[in-house]
DNA sequence: TATGAATGAGGGTTCATTCAT
DNA sequence: GATGAATGAACCCTCATTCAT
């Protein structure tokens, strides 16, 4: 009882990022140990030294998988005419890479202060810039740059409202999809009011 | 250098809470330690000790000197009639209590995972829940909801925008009050769609 | 309610060694802070520092005050002939010092480690040794030196059974007296045995 | 000195407590810090977390090593008819046990107040109340309760005595174990008295 | 008679990390 | 593919004590 071995060989590394990722999301980077990592994992600390060269290295590894789809979108996207149906299908697929990941992404927004100077601090910040880059005018006005930047905040805040709310998260997901694109139709074509 | 004795008068307290809050919005809180604040004021750690009982009080006092005014406008929003003119007046007052404190909303927006735990964390939450029930109609479905939060949201957003991007602050805590007026106006009365 | 100020000027001092006593005898000697005897006090700690030089000083006060009747038996003791008698009647009388002095006796017996590199450490330890040397003969076999002291360990013993046990305290300690009599008696004259 | 790297085998987690022991039992457990603990073994403080959770989890390792002999003694004692040869024969045990653990035996008796609300501190009470309950009757009057619990004492304070005094400690032991048996015979049967 | 403000030393504890095996 | 043992640096916090007022 309780007991199970659980060997499992050859899937660890995968493991250890699963495991991770649960306790980031769930209390945070900084207060998250390597040893209470370990102990979930019922392995040493030393192990986890073994498929990692440090603790910023284990997040690196997660967020390289998981934000690869975000990527791909944004080598997509920059391929298409920047016309108000890209920009829709951008949020689209942005939206469904979102539910994929959406523990990363709730971490990643919980956690900003921590993950500014660990190493994917950086790549972080850009692919945001490039995302906004894409959907917005070039030389948009700032209440439209807003507009775009806030529509992007509001798909992540939809993964986050999962946390305390009522509701299902899929539901929610579409409510804030919905929002986001019009915010940025609003945003492609200011219409009278500008 | 660092031989004056320096006076010392009776605003040490106060002096703390200044050096902590830039350091907790700087560094983060978990990545601020009092070794640091103390540094930064010529004084011992010990001395911190005398003013607050634990570093978790130093947010404390922080959040509450700063909080009052959103506290005042919580309980003048609640006296009045659930209007369109009221929800805008809200968000008016709102952005200006932001721009008084702004340092201390772009930490807690940025270290929400670290603050959820410490005293205040339940306060804050109450606090965003509370601000929602003022904007949105008690039934409202949820697309009109996610309007509402992301209203409060971008408004968090401009303040931080404020860190990296071009343009004058007050220029774009005004954008930001647009925008968010935009989303609560479309809330509180949906049109013709949805 | 629950403010009353208390003023009581001039009785301070008292006040300090009465709460001292107390927490030092509950909680242990290092366990004690001065700021829980200050906060108790409702008085500062620097309060504490203008009666009394140092946390040791506290409790040397204390040991002084209450220590003199044991004193002044040990003079009366030192000018009485080494009869059974006296023997006893010093017995009868130390118990009744006990009882006076409860508290303190207590907080000696399971603080020794503590109060042994105190300022009343060697008095202390001088003091029982005194006590044994009026209870026993000058040169008596190892067996009736252990009598001697473990009457006087007796009778302490019978204050700290106070502590979890049931039953009425003074008969505590007039049966630890009996007992106490009894093996200084048998010290005193062994008999058959020996 | 203090070059040589030292083999360090696994016997780590013993030195420390054979140290801390030896410290514990001269200074005091409050007064012996671990960075003291860690210097006299050449080791880091951090080491001495490797091998213990906790302060108090060193004592309580040494006190389980150390305890087991009483422990069986005691289960061997419920076991046997209540006689005074049974008595004696425990009392026996308990002498030769002390004997063994001399240093974990003074150190608890010198540092109640500390050892109260450490982990150990139920088991050592219980343990003396299951001692006394042994060697006296079961509604045995008063005066017979001290006369148990001042046996088991003494034989505390022959430890002691190994402190200061002169004398061959075996000789010291054997003489408080003759006064305990002593006691015990008393209060197994009172005689003429009461 | 006291207090407000501060200090220096040290406490126990935890962390990410290393390395020989 | 992993462990056992250890480290160095830092952590938050508490203490007894001081001193100008």
């Amino acid at each position: 009882m309780g007991s199970t071995p659980q060997p499992r060989r050859g899937n660890t590394r995968q493991r250890i990022q699963d495991v991770a990722l649960e306790l980031f999301a769930e209390q945070g980077y900084e207060k998250t140990s390597l040893r209470e990592i370990a102990e979930r994992l019922q392995v040493t600390k030393a192990a986890l030294y073994y498929h990692f060269k440090t603790k910023d290295d284990i997040l690196s590894g997660i967020f390289e998988d998981l934000n690869r789809p975000v990527e791909e979108l944004l080598e997509w996207g920059r391929e298409q005419p920047r016309t108000l149906e890209t920009k829709k299908e951008i949020l689209v697929r942005y939206s469904e890479a979102l539910k994929a990941a959406a523990p990363l992404f709730v971490f990643m927004q919980e956690n900003q202060a921590a993950v500014r100077d660990l190493s994917i601090g950086p790549t972080m910040k850009q692919r945001v810039v490039a995302l906004v880059d894409l959907i917005k005018e070039p030389d948009a006005p700032l209440t439209d740059q807003v507009r775009c930047f806030t529509a992007l905040f509001a798909m992540h805040a939809g993964m986050m409202a999962l946390r305390d709310a009522e509701g299902d998260p899929e539901e929610k997901r579409e409510a804030a999809l919905e929002v986001a694109i019009e915010l940025v139709t609003k945003a492609h074509d200011p219409g009278p009011t500008a």
